[in-house]
DNA sequence: CTTTTTGACACCTACGTGCAAACC
DNA sequence: CAGGTTTGCACGTAGGTGTCAAAA
């Protein structure tokens, strides 16, 4: 039991053996439903006919792991191997490769510390999230979804030209999971083009009821990408969530932009801000001009892109388009150093005052990439450079540091919990009582407004689902919100458990290729723990406590690529890699967490194993504590 | 057998009994996936559990039918029960209702005689065609569908100010089943506000990629609506279609506007037209002032509107709004009768030449709805008119007349016949392998683009489908196609059985509000048969045969509504009125339409019991029958 | 020569952006 | 006051409309 938190989560949650059939109140469907609900595990072709032994199948499993995972966990294996036995649904037959579209571009806003403003009314993330997506299974559908959780536990502010820490983290709102308005599709759909998740929209506004990612101004989020091999969302809570990261999205929420010069690469990469650019004739005066070379390779780019169309398009971007990473532009190359960015590290004496710094996590990290505090403008833009690049402290806190992506992991059901769920049954297939019934109490799937119902039409769909078939499920999004986007999640930590991250092995590439923030790839490559095999999978919480968490618990578990394990209290700061047994002790340092109703089962026994599954998660890599799989409320009949 | 239609078809293209093994190829997720395919079901609960008699079944199937149609027809019951026990699927607990949105406006229009204008890159429809259902079992799912159909085999030109027929229409190319982008959704959902098809695109660009539908400059169309009782587009070929016609949304494709009233009036109405808008400064001149009083009242609308957003909205339609029928406007009261506005009626001795009139068409059809030629401007515009206010001709081409509605029918399925079928599986939710197999070779599903994936998603998807789970099903949409909108149907005639129609009560009572144009409302009203109980459905060709075809044959088989069974050579030109009741031999009139592939079937004896039913509903009267009440498959155990 | 079709335009509706001033 | 937030604005993109002249 090396790995508790797995093998607990994935035994005790899972939910066929012990709570289908009384999950699935459903009845004609629900034979048809059931099969799907089986997180199970990808069977290899052919498995599924012949009942392997079960370290037959955990070899091919192991197969299908990314070789990192598979190398040096084997008692994880192990747990994959029974998940499988049991639910043979989901195969392991695939091994997505995810890299990060417009990388470059989101390395020139990570080196400044990208700013993402949000607003009342919502508002779109710039450099476009869209990842290009390779090796599923073709055949195989897909729900691909992305979520926004807290990068760290601490407040920010920008002084003295750098982001500084400001204090402690507010409390976080209950996070979204945004689910891909395209979802589910098979492997050859989302692979045919790079997957946009351009219509998610950031708010400030507590009350929005549109769906959208409700964030805190002036703290720091990290984007997830999450793959889960399943026909339709009603499978989501029991199936593996392949999650992926990549550092250089991380950025500052704010009501207004504080450094002049993300203003100003926003301005002249976004189309919808052409006309803040300075072109020639000098009408806009204002922005100095800085420029960067690079610049328009975006934009350019995207024009190229359009032709081939990049999903969840809808009334997306204007002129989104791909980055290239390869064509198009050098592999990463900056015309010019930043000039005016002030940094703020840990080492950084600058600081003007934390009010209340961080009091989990380790250094407050600054957000800006660049070493040294005053020196702005001399770049240190060279891919190997490594280290320095990288904020040593907000990818610690995530836990991500190098990592790509988190490897699959089971989907924890909280059973009986009845965390509130919320789904557009509307845009995927689910028979006619798919919806109803079912115990996930957690998983929300949220699909674009626009490209559904007209106006109501989705929030119709929903209440519809909600009041119809006489299930269970809690359907607490108002119409609006469904119609929108976006399902809103337990607050807390997770319900989903996000488990293993691993590092994609063409996003590492990419990564080498050139960008500072992500310079780790090439002069770190080999120090990153999955590449080498020897570093755990990090794993982080999906959602942030709105308390206080030890920072030390909760992130820093795993060595960051750079950096080293630092960590709680503990040994296994490193809980990124998966080599190393986590040590139980952390595990309670997940209970602090009182808040979050991890388990919320009744069932003594799943609770502890919940809470394993929690300590094993924070050793792993501390990022995000999931929650426990209480047994979901909706469970109908 | 008195129906082998319904029967034969059934059984023989029910695909679970004799195909589903092996259509199905898929391995690993066609144990999951087909659960689904299974059409059945919709047993109530506790069905399943009980294997009925057939009787039994039967009865039940019966209670659920529309008293009048059970009443007066037991054959027809019979064959309904037949296929119930074949496909216990589709329920007839449901007695939906549906209304046209906005109708005064289109009576406006249809008072001029419609135009719509297609162009290369595809325009949408510009009253926007919407309706408002009711009715519907809440928990149950529909698909619903539009699609545009030939109203007559006449080619038109517009001389003189009025429309007149200029011959024989040309070939029609394949007509495109619209799928709603939100379908399935819940009867709730569909419900809860009136459904949007201003996706729809018309062009006239035969070798349109984009799903468009394509119309013949210069010929007449009828816009029909569907119902169908479906989980997922899967089972759509075995459904049962309930189709509505509104014979005050015929219109003529052009691709310029010949009527100036018809461009003032869509300027007046059509908010992105708001530019050439005689706006008090006189900036646009050029339009004489005709604007009728009542014509702002559509846009008012279209505000008030917005807040109950239309489904089908995504980037739709700017202002929409629902037409008022009541509230806020007059019943129909035009301000001023159209002014220059000539109507080609066949009495009307003005006809220039008719360079080939329509053989098979009786009379040509003024578009516009005046009865005397050279009468343009003094209106005969009050409701209580009726006769004169219908066009005659084209109502009776489409044997639509007053009839509001199908009912509920069979969907047949050409068995083998590997009609292309288009599906958007994105959309909606089918297990894995739902795509694959399944002999359905007719059926397309479009959905819009722009909700779905960004630019090729929905085409990706398609051809992955198409690929993917080597199913057997038949992919020619190219992604562009189906990322756009629209399935191509088999060119002529029926796959699509569209069996009867019905007079919708609602929509007779709507139609009774005011307008001239459906002026027989009010004053006709006991005298629609459907209402009366007197009159038969209706059935129409679903698709127009490129070639001529007695259009006596085609359409007129039943009586129309307003008149007389005319048709064919036809004497009632007062398609309009609904009153009288259809005589028993109209069916035969049917029979005529030998390009029609009603349905579909082989069979001379299933001929014969369509005809049969025809002839009961006409009876029945209107009002829809349902398709009997096959077990709910949702009903939840 | 007539009738129909095409395509560039100007004008709108949406809505994505950052700005700047107002607001707190 | 100061920093964060809100709001209306001007300015883009995207795309729906009819116009008009030119093409077919």
């Amino acid at each position: 039991m090396r790995d508790p938190v797995f093998t607990g989560t994935a035994m005790a949650y899972h939910p066929f053996h012990a709570h289908r059939p009384t999950d699935f109140p459903m009845s004609a469907f629900l034979a048809a439903a059931q099969p799907s609900f089986f997180p199970a595990l990808s069977l290899p072709p052919g498995a599924l006919t012949k009942p392997l032994p079960d370290h037959t199948l955990s070899g091919a499993a192991e197969a299908g792991l990314h070789p990192a995972l598979s190398h040096h966990h084997h008692h994880q294996a192990a747990h994959l191997r029974s998940l499988k036995t049991l639910e043979p649904e989901e195969e392991v037959d695939d091994d997505p490769k995810v890299t990060l579209e417009a990388k470059d571009l989101w390395d020139q806003f990570h080196k400044l510390g990208t700013e993402m403003v949000i607003t009342k009314s919502g508002r779109r993330m710039f450099p476009p999230f869209k990842v290009r997506i390779n090796g599923l299974d073709k055949k195989a559908k897909y729900i691909l979804l992305m979520d926004i959780v807290a990068a760290d536990d601490c407040r920010y502010k920008f002084h003295n030209s750098r982001w500084m820490v400001a204090g402690k983290a507010d409390p976080e709102m209950p996070k979204r999971m945004y689910i891909h308005p395209d979802s589910p599709a098979t492997g050859e759909q989302w692979m045919a083009k790079p997957v946009a998740f351009h219509k998610l929209k950031l708010t400030n506004n507590i009350s929005d009821k549109h769906g959208f990612t409700i964030l805190n101004s002036m703290h720091k989020y990290q984007p997830r990408f999450h793959i889960v091999r399943a026909n339709d969302i009603l499978k989501l809570p029991y199936s593996t969530f392949r999650t992926y990261v990549f550092p250089e999205t991380d950025f500052v929420a704010v009501t207004a932009y504080q450094n002049d010069k993300i203003t100003q690469l926003k301005i002249d990469n976004n189309p919808f801000a052409k006309g803040f650019r300075d072109t020639g004739n000098g009408r806009r005066e204002k922005r100095k001009q800085l420029t960067l070379p690079s610049l328009r390779m975006y934009e350019d780019q995207c024009k190229t892109d359009r032709e081939g169309a990049d999903s969840d398009a809808s009334s997306g971007e204007p002129t989104p388009g791909r980055s290239p990473l390869g064509p198009s532009s050098s592999p990463l190359r900056f015309g010019r150093p930043d000039r005016d960015l002030k940094l703020c590290s840990d080492s950084d004496a600058d600081q003007d005052l934390q009010d209340d710094p961080c009091p989990h996590s380790p250094a407050p990290e600054p957000l800006g990439r660049e070493k040294d505090p005053a020196e702005g403008r001399h770049a240190r833009k060279d891919e190997t450079e490594s280290p320095a690049h990288f904020g040593p402290g907000h990818l610690q806190s995530l836990a991500l540091s190098g990592l790509q992506g988190l490897h699959g992991q089971q989907f924890f059901n909280p059973l009986g919990a009845g965390s509130p769920l919320l789904f557009h049954p509307g845009q995927f297939a689910m028979g006619p009582g798919a919806f109803s019934a079912m115990g996930m109490g957690h998983l929300l799937a949220s699909v674009s407004g626009a490209g559904g119902l007209d106006n109501g039409s989705l929030s119709a769909q929903l209440t519809a689902q909600a009041a119809g078939g006489g299930n269970p499920f809690p359907f607490h999004l108002s119409q609006h919100m469904l119609a929108s986007q976006g399902i809103p999640m337990p607050t807390f930590g997770g319900l989903f458990p996000y488990p293993y991250t691993y590092m994609a092995a063409a996003a590492a590439a990419a990564s080498a290729s050139a960008l500072p923030a992500t310079s780790s790839a090439a002069g770190s490559l080999s120090r990153n723990p999955f590449l080498t095999g020897s570093r755990p999978r990090l794993r982080f919480n999906p959602y942030q406590l709105p308390v206080s968490i030890p920072s030390s618990s909760l992130l820093t578990s795993n060595s960051l690529p750079g950096g080293s394990s630092l960590n709680p209290g503990s040994e296994s700061s490193k809980s990124g890699s998966r080599e190393t047994s986590p040590a139980p002790e952390q595990q309670h340092h997940h209970n602090n967490n009182h808040k979050t109703p991890r388990v919320g089962s009744p069932k003594a026994h799943l609770k502890d194993s919940l809470n394993e599954l929690q300590n094993i998660q924070r050793l792993v890599s501390g990022l995000e504590g999931q929650r426990e799989p209480s047994p979901s409320r909706d469970s109908p009949k």
